[in-house]
Formats: structure tokens, C-alpha cells, sequence
DNA sequence: ACATGTATGACTGTTGACAGTCAAGCAAAG
DNA sequence: CTTTGCTTGACTGTCAACAGTCATACATGT
């Protein structure tokens, strides 16, 4: 019995199984870990536990904490360990702010684009992720982190998308740290419509205004919530 | 034969000896060795090799090899071998619009301080160590990203410093690389007075207006003799 | 010649173990 | 009761070695 020949097309079509190392593997799996409040801000990462419970080594282990550290997303004290960082309320104001300047500067690059209508869609459909499933807050606060991501990385501008996630990590640990009760996910579609309509409109200032507007919201409410929390 | 007891103030003037563990050690001369193209673009990097010559274990560089890849200086192929980044004549673009981005905040956030006058020595001094040594081309690169480093800094937002931080290593090796041909260093004292006369008077509109053309006016500088380089 | 095995060398991924250091607890000396 | 010294335990820093994979070059068969 013979087999046809495999055609070109259909070797190209097989594409390449991604290689996932066992660091990439505990890397994702730690930043999940932190971002959704599972491992609390604060707490203490032993490498000999955290290593035998991931099924990983501890040089494979350190390697992916220097990933997060670097990330922001961990903190070292004087003896070297390693904890996860606490977001004070005034590092919510700084990295909103840090996310403002960047996603406006995303924003200009689009609107400067030849042809804009391109992205369009694509953001229309980083909103439609955001208005499916609006009870769900993990599943909120991933659309709408999504859909910031996908305007920084559409400008086209790499730099800038990887400034972002560099930020974007602090940001979700915070907002996760303030609770599900910050209310984040209550009209996510409307409240990220306009970004939309003012790009397709191409007004840069309006843009600008309402993007500092949207950030600062977001920084207030997750202040007062991590105030009526601490509180209670 | 007694000695005097040691009051606190001894104790307190003592301080305390600073720790530098063997990973920050070489993290620190593989980051020089990269901005100073010393390790010129492109340049693979072993790990065997390099962990013998700078007299440390593989695991010891591996964890700053990582460090130093999630700051983007240092690609990974398929393969997971690591190659000193090439930046891009698009990148440099990209870059310094981060920058000026991030910049922008910078001043914004000083102008907005309730004491500007704590902040104005301080920049002023970090434009004497432009004024020095004006033939040395290091020296100069040295002094101006420590420029624009502390108005980073000052600007109380240590998130925006994190992130100014992580784009500036791609801006050093991205100079670097075009050549010291680049004559960045010549009238940099005057070139960057006016972002402190600005500052000084508060003028936000002005800050950023100017902000922007010193940024654009260096990555084209950059571009041009990149692009004067390849074809030579 | 051309395609197919097949040894070889170089490199990264990963691991387990050793060494040094700090904190906590306890005991002895003042 | 305070201080000093010692022991123990836990933790990070560091290392050398094993295992697996890929590219290269050579040899083999058609």
C-alpha cells in the first residue's frame, strides 16, 4: 500500500509544534499564580517547597523567578529572598499613570498609520471579548487587559507593547488584590466603547483626554476599594 | 589598654556593607559589555564560554542571561540560544518615542509637585556632569542618560523610573551601536538646558513640544549614521 | 549524483548536592 | 535579668555533572 507523496502545502500546513520549556511552563504558571491573587501579596516564595510542589528544580525554579522579578512582580529583601510585591496605593496612581502615557502614545501612532482602518476591527473585536461573559470577573479583567494590549501592540510600535507588559503585570496583581468587589467589570463594554469611536474618528486630543479620564477612574476605584478593604 | 565604647552614632555611621552576590556581578559587566558594544550586536553567546571566562557556574549566568533578556537586550532563537540584540533602524524610532512618552510623564508629574524648587538643583547638577568632559564619548553618553534618568526619578512615580529603566538599555546599546560618528555628544549641555528652564517655569505645553524634538532630532541622528555605517 | 543512515561534536535544559549565612531557641555566665 | 555563646534548622548562593537535541560531516546504498 502506498501513500501519496506529502505536497509541499501540506508540510507548511503542519506548521511546528511550540516547544514549551519546563521554565516557560512554572513562568506562566507563577504569573497566573500572582496576577490572580492565588499566591497573596506578600507572601514568602520558598525556592525547596516552591520547587517540589511546581515538580521543578531549583535552578529551573530561580530562573523563572528572575523572569518575575524583573517583572516587578516579586521583590527581594537584604538576605535575597523572595516575596510577592505588595502594591501600595500609591503605586496604583504611578502605574496607571506609567499605563496612560503609554497607551496615548499608542493611540497617536494609530491615528498617524496610513491606513487605520485595519485596526478597526480588530479592537472591535478585543470589545466584543469584553461584553461576552459580564458576569465573570477573572474573565472581565482578561478581555479588558486584552484589549489595552491589543491597542498598544496594533500602533505597530514593539517597544512600546513590551513597555506595557511590563507595566500590565503590576497593574492585574493590583486590581486582583483590590478584590472582585471593585466593580471593575460593571459596563467594561461601554466604558471602553469610546476608545474605539474616537480612534475611527481619528481625534488624537479628544483620545488623549478620554484615555487619562478612563485611567484615572480605574486608579480611584481601585484605591477606594483597597482602602474600604484595609478598613474592614 | 580600653577603648571607648562606641556610641550609636558610630554604630549608626558604620552602615552596613553592601552585598553584591555573584549573579549581580556579572549582570552588571555583561550590561556594560552590551551598552558599550564590547559584545557588538548579534553576538552569540555560549554559555559554557562565558561562564568560564567571567569565572562563574552556568546556572550562576544563566539567571542573569535571563535578566538580562526579559530586559530585551539579549534574543532567543528557536533553540533557545541567546544572541546580543540588533536593534532596528525601526526600533530606534520606536524606542525614542517610548522615551519621549515616558519623559513627557516625567515632567508633567514634576510640574504638577506641590515643591518644584527641591527638584531643580538636583537636574541642574546632573547637567554640570554634561557640561565636563565634553570629549569623551562614553562620559557624555554616560551623563546624558543620567539625565534623563533623574527626571525620571524626580518625578516621585518609581514605576515610571522602572519602566524608563527598561527601555533605556535598548536606547544605550542602540547608540552605541550606530558609532561614536554620531556626534550626540556635541552641545549636549545646550541641548538639554532648555528641558530645565522649562521645567523651572512650569511650561507643560513647552516641555512636551520640546521633549518631543530632542527625542526625534537624536533617533534620526541615529537612523542617519546607522544607515551611513551599513552602506560604508 | 542523490537520498538516506549514522557517528560526532557542541550546545542548552535540567538536576541534585555542597557550602555559607542568618534567625530562633536555649543554656550558661555575668 | 541581661548578655553572651552555642546549637539547630532553614534558606539561599553556587557548582559540577547528566541528559537530550540539533547541526555537521562522513559514509553507504541505489
Amino acid at each position: 500500500m502506498s501513500m501519496a507523496p506529502p505536497n509541499k502545502s501540506t508540510l507548511r500546513s503542519l506548521g511546528s509544534i511550540e516547544l514549551q520549556t519546563r521554565r516557560e511552563l512554572i513562568l506562566a504558571r507563577l504569573r497566573d499564580a500572582i496576577s490572580s491573587g492565588e499566591l497573596a501579596p506578600g507572601t514568602h516564595l520558598a525556592e525547596v517547597e516552591l520547587s517540589e510542589s511546581l515538580g521543578v528544580s531549583r535552578g529551573t525554579l530561580r530562573e523563572a523567578l528572575r523572569h518575575l522579578q524583573q517583572d516587578g512582580l516579586l521583590t527581594a529583601d537584604a538576605r535575597g529572598r523572595l516575596s510577592v510585591r505588595v502594591v501600595s496605593e500609591q503605586e496604583v496612581d504611578e502605574i496607571f499613570a506609567v499605563r496612560c502615557a503609554l497607551e496615548s502614545l499608542a493611540f497617536r501612532q494609530i491615528c498617524d498609520l496610513p491606513d487605520r482602518s485595519v485596526v478597526i476591527p480588530e479592537l472591535q473585536a478585543a470589545l466584543g471579548h469584553l461584553k461576552e461573559n459580564e458576569g465573570d470577573f477573572v474573565a472581565q479583567l482578561d478581555a479588558d487587559l486584552a484589549f489595552h494590549r491589543r491597542l498598544c501592540e496594533l500602533s505597530g510600535n514593539g517597544t512600546l507593547a513590551h513597555s506595557w507588559q511590563g507595566v500590565s503585570g503590576l497593574a492585574r496583581a493590583a486590581i486582583t488584590a483590590a478584590g472582585p468587589q471593585t466593580a471593575l467589570h460593571n459596563m467594561a463594554y461601554q466604558r471602553h466603547l469610546p476608545i474605539v469611536s474616537l480612534l475611527a474618528a481619528g481625534d488624537i486630543e479628544g483620545g488623549e483626554a478620554f484615555l487619562a479620564q478612563h485611567m484615572s477612574d480605574a486608579a480611584e476605584r481601585i484605591v477606594a476599594q483597597m482602602q474600604r478593604a484595609r478598613s474592614a
